[in-house]
DNA sequence: GAGCAATCCGTTAGCGATAACATAGAAGAT
DNA sequence: ATCTTCTATGTTATCGCTAACGGATTGCTC
């Protein structure tokens, strides 16, 4: 049978005042009943629970939430959807999240300051119990929105900064150099940098100081680099590849600033036939579970995604749960290099 | 300058009062400034939006959805976000609620009926102003409340079947059957079929349904098939084929659920030196950009997945401001065969 | 059987905003 | 100078629910 056979074929929007009048209770006992509150005889309780049910009633959180100054959302905001790393990250925040009452909400910001600005004034206008969003790096205004906002916050996916709050994340500086030396190690000296044309991916940015600054302490650098924007990553990969490769010719190794164009990269390789890792080696970032399926497994670095996103959202959950446990939480993931086939080890 | 520098450390939390009585005016006229409703003077308004930012002030939405019995949100459920598909559609759907004044709110449901109910009734209790929703098969229950909510809903992906309101998608009975009538036509025979072990699938179920059937009119038969669940799509791809091939060497054409696994099937075959499409042909489904950059274009057919996004959400943004249009909107795209390298015409 | 706690349920007063109406002053009409 | 008509602002009454408290019953103790 339907949840819903209301008798009359009312338009009214159902409120608590329906269900106490068809069960002949207050409205006060419903909501008790709803919510599972307080005492309620078992009797009044399936009363309630079925005239509820019969009429098709959904209680109106927003009145709820405004009485009760409590909401159960979390806000979480990240760059994109695009790049399957963010809802990598959001699945694994919903996984912990499930086992709460808390629920995500996910925005999107496009990379942009004001739009992130814009959509953390719209969640925050909606009184969520924390906060998940991604970077260090946001407008004066937004920092200001998220301190002022008196709940948990937390940095999520980088930790090369201050967070307002909490963070947890991976230092890409730090991943940027240790590939640095990883390839320094292996003997490589002709290096380029394959990368997206986005001054405001934080992220990528880190990775490449980190990448030039250890190549300088090794007395080298970036011998050429390309940028791209838009289009089928892979592909672009492909294009790029050819172009940086047939600029400089003695490039023996290509560092990618993510795996799919990384992955681009290398079936290009091996459709020219090019000795990888011998006569090129190749790197990306991610680690995404995309490479698996490659002829050959590219080098990369994880970024702990999944990790991540359960750490974020338990923090949140702890905080929520007990608002006395001490803010500021600092949680430094430490990913190792994946040599995969493209990286040659000496 | 920050937003927000309060003067007093107050912990309370900021209301229309605090505006109003920093800026000397009433809480309505702060209001009516916030809003950009109704006539203000200059003069206010200005002392007003100076006060707020001071003290740094964002609007409790909940009150003032409750006060105004408006909110403006769209509820949007998908099954996944591991399927690239859906952060495509996702995509699309915000871009087009940008322009308007409402907002998407997202939720997943992991392609199962009783999460979709449970998320769907949390998504109902903030009484958003629209639902888009992957699908047509939902529990009894859900199917209730979205009937009960009074707002226009919108079923997306898929339009095998009767809505609750109105849908736009593509038939995956079609799908499947135009591509099992192109592989006739191209000369194939034995046909080995591919897909993921997901029963609630319900899109994916419909395509093979239509392919049989399809298959069945020219007098043929699906000579094989291979299920996978979990891990990576792409290697999984590649597993699946080998088996299938290991067990039934003489097929001559592969159908894949998907994209992924067809791409996955595709390098197994490069790497095996098959010639594809001549001894064997490949087809998948989704049109996914990932395709772009393989060494050779596998044959597929798009799900529209951006043109659904946008319509649904411009369904939604036209009834949201004017209630008086007609629902049961019925849009019906129509994907054509890309034949790309694996398929071989007549 | 008076006293007292426990159990169950109702009453009252908001939560923070907005709709709808009311009102004061300024500008224009006659 | 009086009466409109705006324009700009304030007042009042909800919106639907829950916190906090209060009042009946009931059952138990001594």
């Amino acid at each position: 049978m339907p949840a819903n056979s209301p008798s009359s074929p009312l338009s009214r929007p159902l409120t608590l005042r329906d269900v106490s009048e068809a069960s002949g209770v207050s409205e006060m006992t419903v909501s008790r009943v709803l919510r599972n509150r307080g005492d309620v005889s078992e009797t009044t309780r399936s009363k309630v629970l079925e005239a509820a049910k019969s009429l098709g009633y959904v209680p109106n959180k927003i009145a709820g939430a405004l009485a009760s100054q409590r909401v159960n959302l979390v806000a979480v905001m990240v760059p994109s959807l695009s790049n399957m790393v963010f809802p990598e990250v959001l699945t694994s925040i919903s996984q912990v999240l499930d086992q709460t009452e808390l629920q995500p909400v996910f925005g999107v910001t496009n990379y942009e300051p004001e739009r992130e600005e814009k959509v953390l004034y719209e969640m925050l206008s909606w009184r969520p119990s924390g906060v998940i969003i991604a970077g260090l790096e946001h407008s004066e205004a937004s920092k200001a929105m998220l301190k002022a906002a008196g709940i948990p916050i937390v940095e999520i996916m980088d930790v090369d900064g201050e967070p307002v709050d909490a963070m947890v994340g991976i230092s890409h500086r730090r991943a940027g150099r240790e590939m640095a030396n990883a390839i320094v190690e292996a003997g490589y000296e002709r290096i380029g940098f394959l990368g997206t044309k986005m001054p405001l991916d934080h992220r990528a940015r880190k990775r490449f100081e980190g990448f030039t600054e250890a190549l300088a302490k090794a007395g080298l650098e970036v011998a050429d680099q390309e940028f791209y924007s838009g289009g089928s990553a892979l592909a672009k990969g492909r294009e790029m590849t050819e172009t940086i490769l047939t600029r400089t010719p003695d490039l023996d190794f290509l560092y990618y600033s993510n795996d799919m164009i990384g992955a681009g990269g290398l079936l290009y390789c091996l459709d020219k036939g090019i000795d990888v890792p011998g006569q090129i080696g190749l790197a990306g970032f991610n680690g995404v579970e995309l490479l698996d399926g490659l002829p050959r497994q590219l080098a990369t670095m994880d970024a702990c995604r999944a990790e991540v996103g359960r750490a974020a959202a338990e923090i949140i959950a702890k905080r929520v749960s007990d608002p006395s446990i001490a803010s500021g939480e600092r949680i430094v993931l430490k990913p190792q290099i994946d040599f995969g086939d493209t990286l040659r080890r000496r």
